[in-house]
DNA sequence: CAATACCCTCACGCGTACGTAAGGGTTGGT
DNA sequence: ACCAACCCTTACGTACGCGTGAGGGTATTG
C-alpha cells in the first residue's frame, strides 16, 4: 500500500493526504507533465530546472518543478526556443533586485506578446483562405468525375474568378515553361 | 538597357511590356519570393517545383513557379513541412481525374483549418495569459527597487492573487526540493 | 578576349529538441 | 536475498530545412 508518485515506490513522504509535498522521480514528473524523461534531463542540463537528490543520486523534483515545465512548454508553444528560455532565467536570476528583474521578464513578455499577436493574425489570414478554397472545392462535386486537371483552366462552375492561390498553385502539376529555352 | 529579371541579363523574351513571360533564374525567382536559391533548389529535388532548363543547364522558370513558391510557403506557415506538402503533390499527380484530385485536397485543406483554427485558439489563451501576467506585472514598478526576489512569495501589492503561473514559475530560481532527501 | 555576375552539381555542416541504446546502479516489495 | 521497475551517465542518432563551400561552367558587358 503505497503509491505516491510511481505506482510502487514512495521515497518518502506518503499517505498525508496531499501528495504535493511527495517528492517525484523525473519519470513522474515526465509523467505529469507530458514529456519524456529525457527531456526533462535535458531542461536540467539546460539549467532550466533544479532537483533535488536522494542518496542514490536520484532526481528528486517538487511541485514547483512540474509548474516550470509547463511554464517551459507554453514558451514553447509561443515559439520561444530553449535558449531564449534559458536566458529568460538567466536574466531573472542575475538581477540583483526583484523589480529589475520583473522589468526584464515584462520586456521580453511584452516582445512576445507583440510577436504572438501577430502570429495569429497570420493564421488567421491563412484560415480564411483555407476556408475559401474549401468552398471553392466544393463545386468540384458538381464536375464530371472523368475530367482531368487540364480542364480546371477553364471551368466555370465555380462562383469566384479566379481560384484561390491556395487551389491554382495545387493544379500546377508535371509542367514547366510555357515557352521553351532559346532566344531565336 | 535589359533588366526583365536579373539586372543585367535577359536570357530571352523581354521589353514586351509585361515581364511575366520572361523565364526567371533561380535567382530572381530566389529574389522575387524572398528565399534564398539553396531553398529553390531544395523544392525541385523534393518534386515540389519544376523548372525547364536553358541551353546552359540554367534552370528557368515561369509565373506559376513564383505562385507555386509562395503557396509553399503559405502551407509552410500552416505547419506543414516539407514532406506532407510532397505528398499533396503526389495526391494530386497521381489522382487519375480532377475531382478526385480535388476530393483529396480537400480533405488535406480540412485537416489543416482544423488543426489552424485549434493552434489559433491556443495561441489566443497564452495571448491572453501574458496580457494578465502583463498587467500583474506593472504593479512591480511600485516595489520597493532593492527587494529581492524571495520577498514576492509574500507581496501584497498585486491584484492578482495567486500570481499568473507564467510569472509565478518564473520566480521558481536556484532553489530545490523543501525538503531535501533520505527518509527521516 | 577578359571580366563579372550568375549558374551547376555534389556533398558535408549546422542548430534544435529531443530519441535511443549501452552499461550499470538504486529502490522497495516479498 | 532477489527481482522488477526505476534511475544514472555518456554518447551517438535523427528529422527538418536549409547554409556553405568546392570546383567548375555560362551569359552579357566592354
Amino acid at each position: 500500500m503505497s503509491l505516491s508518485a510511481s505506482r510502487l515506490r514512495l521515497p518518502l513522504a506518503s499517505c498525508e493526504g496531499h501528495e504535493d509535498q511527495a517528492p517525484l522521480q523525473v519519470g513522474d514528473l515526465a509523467r505529469e507533465v507530458g514529456r519524456s524523461v529525457r527531456a526533462i534531463h535535458l531542461y536540467e542540463e539546460l539549467g532550466l530546472l533544479k532537483s533535488a537528490r536522494s542518496k542514490g543520486r536520484f532526481r528528486l523534483f517538487d511541485a514547483d518543478a512540474v509548474m516550470r515545465v509547463r511554464w517551459i512548454a507554453k514558451l514553447q508553444d509561443l515559439g520561444l526556443s530553449l535558449g531564449e528560455i534559458q536566458s529568460i532565467i538567466k536574466n531573472v536570476d542575475e538581477s540583483a533586485s526583484a523589480p529589475s528583474a520583473m522589468k526584464l521578464l515584462r520586456d521580453t513578455y511584452r516582445e512576445k506578446l507583440a510577436a504572438t499577436a501577430a502570429q495569429i493574425a497570420r493564421l488567421r489570414a491563412l484560415e480564411s483562405e483555407l476556408a475559401m478554397s474549401l468552398s471553392y472545392l466544393e463545386t468540384c462535386d458538381a464536375c464530371d468525375p472523368a475530367r482531368l486537371m487540364h480542364a480546371c483552366s477553364s471551368c466555370d462552375l465555380h462562383d469566384c474568378r479566379p481560384p484561390p492561390e491556395l487551389v491554382a498553385a495545387a493544379h500546377t502539376g508535371p509542367r514547366a515553361v510555357a515557352h521553351p529555352p532559346e532566344k531565336s
